[in-house]
RNA sequence: GCCCUCAUCGUCUAGCGGCUAGGACGGGGCCCUCUCAAGGCCCAAACAGGAGUUCGAUUCUCCUUGAGGGCACCA
């Protein structure tokens, strides 16, 4: 890893003349062809971290030559991904820029003129219909700022149109950084080898060859090989439509091949991107962890402003239809969100959390009265209390907390004698939010109601 | 098969010749106590193997092994 002290720094100024390449463009250039998944939400970030890093500009191409793959679906989910997790682009489609078109699709005309370009070079010939391009045969060495020097040869011409007329990927790829005057490819390890094929492009057009920096790939987190968008948890929209925050999934991407080189994990994004460079970057390909990922989302949502939680929150269940009778009062799902807040680990446990707020028709979980009963005087406990409600305080979590103090020394119990059976009484669980928040938030009639009822019929 | 890359706890990582090899997730235990999927504390857990270089290697070199990737008229 101690290469770069001795080499310098990434040289694109020594490649071309220092006015083009004064500012760092990267590009983020996925192909249509299905559901954005996590490796390429993470090679965005990459590029987009850098980006800002540098004060350069982060552009946004999309690779779609493949016209029978292609679908303007996945392309949406791509600008839905990307914005999701806050990948602002600065160029591209939808954001416009003094080099498009950014889509492929629409590029015909450059391709053709550099196609030109490169048959004047006389390196190309034709075969079976296909235009095939003649390599040097000569070492590509590329300094690439995460490896150091990797050396491979291409050992045998390629095609770069095909019969049918259209360009190939590595020609085009290698175009559109040139026109879009791209100075450094940030791009996933699977590309490594297909690099030489692009230096010898880049060379038999006379063109400046950008930084490369092949950050390592993200591995499935069963099973052998590379994540893929068939995978388990490998889908960006996935972790939308669950109730993940982006900030989080944001955060735990950067950690996985990246990290700030001391004890943090948890680090604001502002933070991420005045540490991250490219020489920091890992070499070792990174096993994903969805374990892991979801700590990182819960000790986010645990820190979130209980407004914002209450907005995402809102729409997750209004999205899962969660209210089939009609939207509840605002004020009181406010409260019960703040209340459930630091208690779930995610936006998507609340369903199955605070069921119990809303409905009155809640059963009993039979383990939880079973340890109820098994000591003890619940109901007469429960009693006690159901007969000082009336009177009581519901204002706050402190009075009803004096209130029970209050009965536990009158009667010669302890607290937790009225909570437990309370507690299965309201909500018909053993496990629940902050007791005393639980019975302020549900108010004084439902509580009364509830523990009538239990008492009757348990 | 050929080529390229990588290699520290189960996982993500810190470490850039001399450390009791640190942190986090996950796992186990204890505590708190109004429950808990929360919080606090503690424990187990790693330098793949072999040769070198060196006074001294987790750290540098080579080999082996293992892992990943690439060898398309896919991108």
């Amino acid at each position: 890893m101690g290469w770069f002290l001795l080499v310098p720094r990434p040289n694109h100024k020594q490649q071309s003349t220092p006015l083009s390449m004064s500012q760092v463009r990267v590009r983020f250039a996925p192909s249509p062809t299905g559901f954005f998944h996590i490796g390429s939400a993470r090679t965005a970030l990459f590029n987009w971290l850098y980006a800002r890093h540098t004060g350069g500009v982060f552009i946004l191409r999309v690779e779609d030559t493949d016209q029978a793959r292609n679908s303007e679906e996945f392309l949406s989910l791509i600008y839905n991904s990307l914005r999701w997790l806050g990948l602002d682009w600065d160029e591209g489609p939808e954001a416009g820029g003094e080099f498009g078109p950014y889509r492929q699709s629409e590029r015909a005309p450059v391709y053709a003129q550099f196609l030109e370009r490169l048959k004047a070079s006389g390196r190309t010939y034709e075969k079976d219909g296909a235009l095939l391009f003649r390599i040097s045969g000569e070492p590509q060495v590329i300094e690439d700022a995460i490896r150091g020097r990797v050396e491979r040869t291409e050992e045998k011409d390629f095609v770069i149109v095909r019969s049918d007329g259209k360009p190939v990927f590595h020609f085009v790829n290698v175009v559109d950084d040139i026109s879009m005057r791209v100075t450094h490819v940030i791009r996933g390890e699977d590309h490594l080898s297909n690099t030489s094929k692009h230096t010898e492009l880049f060379k038999a057009l006379g063109e400046p060859i950008p930084v490369y920096a092949h950050i390592p790939l993200i591995l499935k987190q069963n099973g052998p090989g590379k994540m893929s968008k068939r995978d388990q948890g490998a889908l960006v929209e996935e972790y939308q439509k669950r109730g993940f925050l982006p900030e989080a999934l944001v955060n735990f991407l950067c950690l996985l091949g990246w990290s700030p080189k001391d004890d943090r994990e948890k680090l604001p994004l502002a933070e991420i991107v005045r540490l991250f460079d490219l020489p920091g970057v890992n070499q070792s390909n990174a096993r994903f962890d969805e374990k892991k990922l979801a700590h990182m989302n819960m000790v986010y949502l645990h820190e979130m402003v209980p407004e914002r939680c209450f907005v995402l929150a809102r729409d997750f269940l209004f999205a899962r239809n969660f209210f089939p009778e009609g939207a509840p009062d605002e004020a009181y799902l406010r409260e019960v969100i703040a209340l459930c807040q630091p208690k779930v680990r995610a936006i998507e446990d609340l369903p199955g959390f605070i069921g119990y707020f809303f409905s009155d028709d809640f059963a009993i979980d039979p383990k939880a009265k079973e340890k109820v009963f098994a000591k003890g005087d619940p109901k007469g406990r429960l009693g006690e209390l159901l007969t000082s409600i009336p009177t009581a305080d519901f204002s706050s979590d402190a009075a009803l907390e004096v209130l029970v103090q209050g009965l536990a020394a009158q009667h010669g119990a302890g607290t937790g004698d009225y909570i437990h059976p309370a507690r299965l009484a309201v909500s018909g669980s053993g496990v629940g939010p902050s007791f005393y928040g639980l019975l302020r938030v549900l108010g004084r009639d439902r509580v009364a109601a509830r523990i009538g009822r239990f008492l009757a019929t348990a």
